[in-house]
DNA sequence: AAACAGATGGCAAACGTTTGCCACTCTGCT
DNA sequence: AGCAGAGTGGCAAACGTTTGCCATCTGTTT
């Protein structure tokens, strides 16, 4: 057997963690009086409570969160919802999560989809038991589903704007805006749009608030993709850029505009001077690539913390329903040197 | 389809999740039965059985994580700590855990230490009956500390080597004397080496390596630092680095060499010409900066697969001791643009 | 002196599982 | 006939908390 250390050498006890029960034997008090003593210190003798106190020190005591959850039906932990951990954007979502749920005292759980929805929808309902509320990053799912979801447990979802659903919502539409304008100061008239999944809601609204700011702007935009929103999707999506003859594009998110970078540069197309790019989100790593990338900062890690505040508001206060709301966080134009003039165009 | 929607369009009932109670009182049967038919299938009637699990997915009944777990003992759950969550390094480390977690039926809780060694050990004893095991992926604990911590609860632990603690390790300190080579043959013979925290094992770990390697090659390491593994940081290590009037440099991690290259940039320094630089781990963004980045690359992804692995391992087969093992994963120095041949020295 | 209120502590019933043990019903065998 | 043994199903006791309710004790008010 394992050796562990002082008592097990005399007593071959399977080390269980002290319980509530052995706090209050060795205290000489009732389980019930340890515990109101440690949770509702009120309600109980300073003197008594001093004494239960020191002993569950003594004991390295710590409650059992899983027992505790059966009565309160509150775990303690909150369940984060990504389309999938390798993409950076959700790092700063994620960072944000986490700084904010240790301050509310609430632990994080991660969770991967892998952009399924189905997968989503699934994880959920199995893990139910396991978190007090959700924040879904990106979900992949339908207006209507996830309208169902927010009914049925406490949720605030990240970049997504649907009816009932409290949200935090990045606001990238109003931002590609800027770019656009960014873009036709410079003399930009033929701009490309490289889109991302399908199913991602913030890439629907970004293209409709661009093509109807476009139309008023004397510009014309191409529609482009399906992409994947990764980085090795940049090469085929920088080609059919340069088939579109579009002299910028604007990326659904940087990762595919630094992938495109990259396949700019193997095939000798020089940005800005020939292409100018612009990125979306500002992640890591779109200052020090070359050229420094374009792009619309978004305040990813604010998101995740206030998306925190916001759902653990809903758990404490009871799931008002009228305090449902949707905040909105803006995002400016972040302008570094992947844009520039409009190269002439060759007639 | 939803099929959990009808029952609660009716009535206006709190929408408790089903409990295995209702599963069997719906089924006609005895809880024990209904247990039994989903966890223990070859100990109920066939016909019984399927009578039960029919009932289940009509409620759309998922067991009760909790209240499983105080009985079993089980929850269900790893802790996945990092001493940083913005270090894009443990996002690899994350990203293998993630998956391998979710292939093994487990969840991942992520926890983030903020570099303390109080907060870790705190952290772990309060959250203790929340997990089945832990990664520690960097722990900033004594070898004192982390070995008592291994006695105390299933663990493995990532790039560290301490006796009597499962762990898989990052060969850097192997790898960064490939590093060494690169640059000895490039005519390098004064070289820095920019260290990370002091508290972190591996930092101690690689510039052991580096010392004896340096001596029978014929080169001198000039040790500066500590400095946080931060990209901010690299603005001074890059100045700390001039100042020795060094070469080459080889940096803790990635994070201080993409720093370092920016500040040199904006100092007018060329990289390579002027002095190369040399990262570690390969993260997001190595590839992709100016100029792309001579790096060590470390198969984290894999070690956060692995360490899984070996954790799973080791909780299923009921921590037999002589199980304890340490894997040792190899890295290969990737060359790309950020080291060249040595500058003339101006006399 | 009686009655009352507030403070304090204990009993026991939940919460939703798992699981050891017992009871019953069949077969098939001696 | 009697019975062993397998195959099924149920009872009830855990697991470690929280919390409603009751009992007791103390001091204060009438």
């Amino acid at each position: 057997m394992g050796s562990r250390s002082e008592v097990a050498q005399q007593s071959e006890k399977p080390q269980r963690a002290p319980t509530l029960a052995n706090v209050a034997e060795r205290a000489g008090v009732a389980i019930s009086t340890a515990s109101r003593a440690l949770s509702n210190p009120g309600r109980v003798n300073a003197v008594t409570r001093g004494r239960i106190e020191k002993v569950a020190a003594e004991l390295g005591y710590s409650p059992n969160w899983q027992a505790r959850a059966l009565t309160s039906g509150k775990v303690g932990a909150i369940a984060v919802l990504v389309s999938d951990v390798t993409n950076p954007f959700y790092f700063g979502i994620i960072r944000g999560t986490q700084r904010q749920l240790k301050a509310s005292g609430y632990s994080q759980l991660l969770i991967d989809t892998e952009e399924s929805d189905q997968n989503e929808d699934d994880l959920l309902h199995r893990l139910r038991s396991s978190f007090d509320g959700v924040i879904l990053a990106a979900s992949r799912l339908s207006d209507r589903a996830l309208a169902k979801l927010a009914d049925e447990l406490p949720l605030v979802a990240v970049n997504r704007q649907t009816r009932g659903v409290p949200s935090v919502f990045i606001d990238t539409p109003s931002g590609v805006v800027q770019a656009l304008e960014h873009l036709v100061s410079l003399g930009h008239r033929d701009i490309a749009y490289v889109s991302g999944p399908a199913t991602s809601w913030s890439n629907e609204s970004r293209w409709r608030a661009l093509v109807k700011a476009a139309s008023a702007r004397g510009a014309t935009m191409h529609r482009l993709g399906p992409f994947s929103p990764r980085l090795h999707a940049g090469a085929a999506a920088a080609d059919a850029v340069l088939n579109t003859g579009a002299t910028a594009a604007i990326a659904f998110n940087d990762l595919l505009a630094i992938g495109m970078l990259q396949h700019l540069a193997a095939r000798g197309v020089r940005v800005p001077e020939q292409l100018s790019i612009v990125g979306c989100d500002d992640i890591f790593g779109a200052d020090f690539c070359n050229p420094p990338l374009t792009t619309l900062t978004a305040p990813v890690e604010q998101a995740g913390r206030l998306a925190v505040t916001m759902l653990v508001a809903q758990l404490d206060g009871g799931s008002a329903p009228g305090q449902r709301q949707a905040s909105v966080l803006p995002t400016y134009l972040t302008v570094r040197s992947s844009t520039g003039p409009a190269a002439e165009k060759e007639i």
